[in-house]
RNA sequence: GCCCCGUUCGUCUAGUGGCCUAGGACGCUGGCCUUUCACGCCGGUAGCACGGGUUCGAAUCCCGUACGGGGUACCA
C-alpha cells in the first residue's frame, strides 16, 4: 500500500538517524533529536584542483551546495580540496579553483580560507588522519572481524599473473588473497625487514552490500565479487576509496551527493565505514552529464565544457546556476527560469532523474538571456563590468567599444538585445573611431536606393537645427520626418540606422544617436548621403 | 568477459495503474508585432527503445531482448 514516492520519503530518513548515533559516539551532534527537520545536514564537494572545472563537476558541486543551503541554519556545505597529486595541485591551480567557485556563487562554510573545526581542509595536510584511520583497521582485536586491512606483499608481476589467468578462464578477476591469511609472525617480520608492501583491506567472502540511494533506489553488490581492495600504497600514502571515506567520516558528512561514476565505489566504501566503526552517509548518484552530441562531456569535444568558459563568454553566474540544476532534476513540469533562491527553496536530491542528460547548451542560452534581462539594470552593469574587466584583453578589437560606456549606459542601450554579456561589444561597435561602413550594412544602404537619398537630405539639415539631441527630442523628430516625407516608419529609419551606425545590428536608433552626439551623427549621414547618390549617379 | 545503472518529442523534462487521443521548455518552423538585431505574442513540428506478460485498464508493475552509460588500478 505504500507509494513509491513515500518509500522514498523513508530512505531519505534512515540515513540522518544513523548519522546521529555516529555523531553520539564522535561527542559532536545533537542526542536524541529525533525530528528529520532539525537534524544537522553536512555535505561536501570535493574536487581536485586541475585548474578547470568540468561542468558536471560544477553539477555536482551545486547539488550539494543547493542541499545544504534548502536546509538553511542546518544545513552546511563543507569544501574539501584533494590535492594528493603534487604535481597538478599547485598554488596556482588551487587559487584558480577557488576563484572559479567564488565565481559561480557557492560559497562555503568550511574550507580553504574559512577553516572550520574539522580543519585541515587539504588532503595533503591529513596524512595524520589517514595513518591512524589505517592503524584502527590493522589492530586485529577489533570488531568486526572480516573487515581489517593486512598488509600485502604481491609484486606487479604476480598480480599481473592473475589476472591473465583470470582472462584467459573468462572469469572476472578479483583478488586471490594470497597475502590474507599470512600469519602475524610472519608478516611481522617481512614488514620490519622492509618488504614492499601495499595495505588491503579485507571484506566479507558473502552476503552482499546494499546501497540506499536517494535517488536510484536500493542497489545490491556481492561483497564476494568485490575482491580486496588496496587502501594504501607502498609508500603508504591512502588511496581515494580510503581517504574519502576517512576524510567524509571525520567531517561527520551525513549525505554524499557525487556522480553516478562512483556508484560502484560505493559498497566498497560502505564496508570502510563499518570497519571504522563510523555512520554510514546517505548516498545520492547523480545522472552522468553527457554533452549535446551525447557522449561523455570533454574538453575536447565540447568546445563550453568548462565553466571557466562560460564565465569568459560572457554567462551570468545565477544563470549558468539555474542551468545546471536543471540537468536531471526539475521543479515540476513547467517552471525552468528560478533565480538561485527558488532553486534553494524548491531543491529535492530525491526528484533527481535516474538517467543521464546531455546540456543543452541552445537551452542554456536562451536562460541566460532570460536572466540578463530580468536583471535591474545596476546588477547588470555590475555584471557586465565584471565580465568585462575580468575577460576582455587589452588588446581586443572590441576592446575600446566595449569601454566606450559605463554599464549602466551599455544596459540602457542593449540590456534586452543581449543573451551573453560577450555579445554586448560588438553592439556597441558603432561608437568607435574611425568610422567605417559594414559591407553589410552598406549593402543595405544601397537598396534604399533613391527613397534613402531623399531621407538623408532631409534628415541632415533638421537634425542641424534640432533644438535638444535627446533621445525623446529625436525620437519626435524622426517620426515627424516620416510624415513630412509621407513614409513608413521602416523606409525611414533603415537608411539612416545604416548611415549613422553602419552596422546591421545595433541598438535602438534614438538611443544610437543620442550617444554618439550630434556632431558625430550628421557627419555619418552626410558621408552615407554622398556615397550613395554617388553610387547611384554613377550606375 | 564480469558487476552495476539507465532508456518519454532532435535536446532538457512532467508523469508513481484510469485525470494521457502523453503536458511544458529549448531548438526548428509558419505567422503577427517591429526601427536593424533582439524581445514579445499566436500557431505548427516531433516522443513512451523492442517483445512478452500481469490487469477491466500500462508510459507507469513484472520478465526478456536491444541499445547506451559507469565500474572492474599501488587513478580520482
Amino acid at each position: 500500500m505504500w507509494g513509491f514516492r513515500g518509500a522514498r520519503f523513508i530512505r531519505y530518513r534512515l540515513p540522518l538517524r544513523e548519522g546521529q548515533v555516529a555523531a553520539a559516539k564522535w561527542g559532536r551532534g545533537t542526542s536524541g533529536n529525533l525530528g528529520g527537520m532539525t537534524s544537522p545536514v553536512r555535505v561536501r564537494f570535493a574536487p581536485s584542483p586541475t585548474g578547470t572545472l568540468h561542468l558536471g563537476s560544477a553539477r555536482s558541486a551545486l547539488n550539494n551546495w543547493l542541499f545544504a543551503r534548502h536546509h538553511g541554519a542546518n544545513g552546511t556545505y563543507v569544501l574539501r580540496i584533494e590535492d594528493t597529486d603534487q604535481e597538478r595541485s599547485t598554488p596556482e591551480n588551487v587559487e584558480q579553483a577557488l576563484r572559479v567557485f567564488r565565481w559561480l556563487g557557492m560559497d562555503w562554510d568550511e574550507g580553504p580560507g574559512v577553516d572550520g573545526p574539522f580543519a585541515p581542509y587539504f588532503q595533503s595536510q591529513r596524512q595524520d588522519t589517514y595513518g591512524a584511520a589505517l592503524g584502527k583497521l590493522m589492530d586485529r582485536s577489533a570488531e568486526p572481524v572480516d573487515r581489517y586491512a593486512y598488509p600485502c606483499f604481491c609484486t606487479k608481476e604476480q598480480l599481473a599473473e592473475d589476472r591473465a589467468a583470470a582472462d584467459a578462464a573468462k572469469r572476472p578477476f578479483i583478488y586471490t588473497g594470497r597475502c590474507r591469511n599470512l600469519d602475524e609472525e610472519e608478516r611481522a617480520n617481512r614488514v620490519a625487514a622492509g618488504d614492499a608492501h601495499v595495505i588491503r583491506f579485507r571484506i566479507p567472502d558473502a552476503g552482499t552490500t546494499v546501497v540506499h540511494d536517494l535517488v536510484l533506489g536500493d542497489t545490491s553488490f556481492e561483497n564476494a565479487l568485490i575482491g580486496d581492495f588496496v587502501i594504501a600504497r607502498a609508500d603508504g600514502s591512502p588511496l581515494y576509496n580510503f581517504a574519502n571515506v576517512v576524510d567524509d567520516a571525520a567531517m561527520e558528512i551525513t549525505h554524499v551527493i557525487r556522480g553516478n561514476d562512483h556508484l560502484s565505489n560505493t559498497p566498497k566504501q560502505i564496508l570502510l565505514y563499518e570497519a571504522l566503526g563510523a555512520a554510514v552517509p546517505a548516498f545520492a548518484h547523480l545522472p552522468m552529464v553527457l554533452g549535446p552530441d551525447g557522449a561523455k562531456l570533454s574538453k575536447r569535444r565540447h568546445h563550453t565544457s568548462t565553466v571557466e568558459q562560460l564565465a569568459e563568454s560572457g554567462y551570468s553566474p545565477e544563470a549558468v546556476r539555474n542551468a545546471l540544476a536543471l540537468i536531471g532534476w526539475s521543479k515540476d513540469d513547467v517552471t525552468n527560469v528560478m533565480s538561485t533562491a527558488e532553486l534553494i527553496e524548491h531543491f529535492d536530491i530525491t526528484r533527481v532523474k535516474k538517467s543521464a542528460a546531455a546540456i543543452d547548451y541552445d537551452k542554456l542560452s536562451w536562460l541566460n538571456g532570460e536572466h540578463l534581462r530580468a536583471m535591474s539594470v545596476a546588477d547588470w552593469a555590475a555584471g557586465y563590468e565584471a565580465w568585462r574587466d575580468e575577460w576582455l584583453p587589452a588588446d581586443h578589437e572590441l576592446h575600446a567599444a566595449a569601454f566606450a560606456l559605463t554599464g549602466v549606459e551599455a544596459a540602457l542601450l542593449v540590456q534586452e538585445k543581449c543573451v551573453t554579456w560577450g555579445e554586448v561589444p560588438a553592439y556597441l561597435g558603432f561608437l568607435l573611431e574611425p568610422f567605417a561602413m559594414s559591407d553589410e550594412a552598406w549593402a543595405r544602404l544601397q537598396k534604399t536606393g533613391d527613397v534613402g537619398v531623399r531621407v538623408l537630405e532631409h534628415v541632415v539639415p533638421m537634425l542641424e537645427t534640432l533644438d535638444d539631441f535627446g533621445m525623446e527630442s529625436l525620437e519626435a523628430a524622426l517620426r515627424g520626418a516620416c510624415d513630412a516625407l509621407e513614409l513608413k516608419p521602416g523606409k525611414l529609419f533603415g537608411p539612416v540606422r545604416f548611415a549613422v551606425t553602419g552596422q546591421t545590428i545595433a541598438p535602438g536608433l534614438w538611443e544610437s544617436m543620442h550617444e554618439l552626439g550630434r556632431t558625430r551623427t550628421i557627419e555619418r549621414l552626410r558621408a552615407g548621403r554622398d556615397r550613395l547618390a554617388a553610387t547611384l549617379a554613377s550606375a
